[in-house]
DNA sequence: ACCTGAACACCGTTCAAGT
DNA sequence: ACCTGAACACCGTTCAAGT
């Protein structure tokens, strides 16, 4: 929300997809709707629909706000770890520790039915496991591309888990006992 | 469809609820509206309403129906093999197999969201990790239940990701060289 | 017992009209 | 340029009325 002139208040897109995020984390695409948001905003549906087409137009701003914010941000805090050892390690550490538990990733994955939110996930996917390739190439094991996708795939699945049935899966000490079994059965020869 | 007597059909709750199963596998809980059902069955919303209090109802039993049909049935099939190992092959050929492409299974993993399938996948999911454990267990590894939860979760990304994004995924004989590797990995020393 | 048809609330979308 | 308010379509839910 930014003022301007007297103070009053002016609501620019970057609200609205600000909104739609937050919806989006708690009660997944169901949640945006338009009507809630305007009444979240304090304006009205018409007031909506001057700054966007509709409102698979906000949806789609809001997919590419956490696009970037979310995936470039993981994989630039450990792109400049050396040893793919350890970079595997704190990547593992990172996504899958106790504090990724936040993230609007899951929360995403619960719309892979819509079309826009599948595009979405899809470009990341990509991107992240051409990272995870990387790290396993550089170590030199055999079948790199195989144990990449296993890491990939263990990670959406622990994540997914995690959210569904919380109680099936690992915390605190556990998890980092559990993250620390996962690297060894991957990197194992 | 039930026909009695002369011959007019009859709308049972069954009819509505096959009908509810075929709209999520395809589109996911945002598909199951009574009102698309009614006039796909040739009938009315008010007509739905004589069988089932509301919506959420027939979700309900929808989802009661796939967990049987579909959670048990895969458990049944594999059960009667003696060895774990064999055992663990067998299950991870079924459930990442090129067959397992259809299931309603990755489809309701679309809504995690909703409280309903959230629940029902939270059954589902202490079942089929239950009998993963055991197979770990009688197997005598060690780390048997953390392995037991990175093959789940590893079965449960791969699904994900098979329908996020199918091309990251190997199909056909590349398929079967990975579920091969994957199986060497979680058993490896 | 089982169904229709009309009614109402909620939400996406449009648009004329206001400032 | 930016917003309101009323309108309409779609869908969940209710209910009186029909057979």
């Amino acid at each position: 929300m930014v003022t301007r002139g007297g103070g009053s208040a002016v609501l620019q897109p970057e609200d609205w997809v600000e909104a739609a995020l937050e919806a989006m984390a708690t009660g997944g695409l169901a949640a945006v709707s338009v009507e809630r948001l305007a009444k979240g905003l304090g304006a009205t549906k018409g007031s909506f629909y001057w700054h966007f087409k509709d409102r698979a137009a906000l949806i789609d701003a809001a997919l590419a706000r956490w696009e970037e914010r979310d995936t470039a941000g993981v994989i630039a805090a450990v792109a400049s770890i050396e040893d793919p050892r350890e970079q595997l390690s704190a990547l593992l550490r990172r996504v899958l520790g106790d504090d990724a538990r936040t993230a609007i990733d899951v929360t995403l994955l619960a719309d892979v039915h819509d079309p826009q939110v599948k595009a979405a996930l899809e470009r990341v996917a990509h991107r992240r496991l051409a990272f995870v390739e990387g790290i396993f190439h550089r170590l030199g094991v055999d079948n790199a591309k195989a144990r990449a996708l296993m890491a990939f795939s263990a990670f959406v699945g622990f994540t997914q888990l995690r959210r569904t049935s919380g109680s099936l899966v690992p915390q605190g000490r556990a998890l980092q006992r559990y993250v620390r079994t996962l690297t060894d059965r991957l990197l194992a020869a």
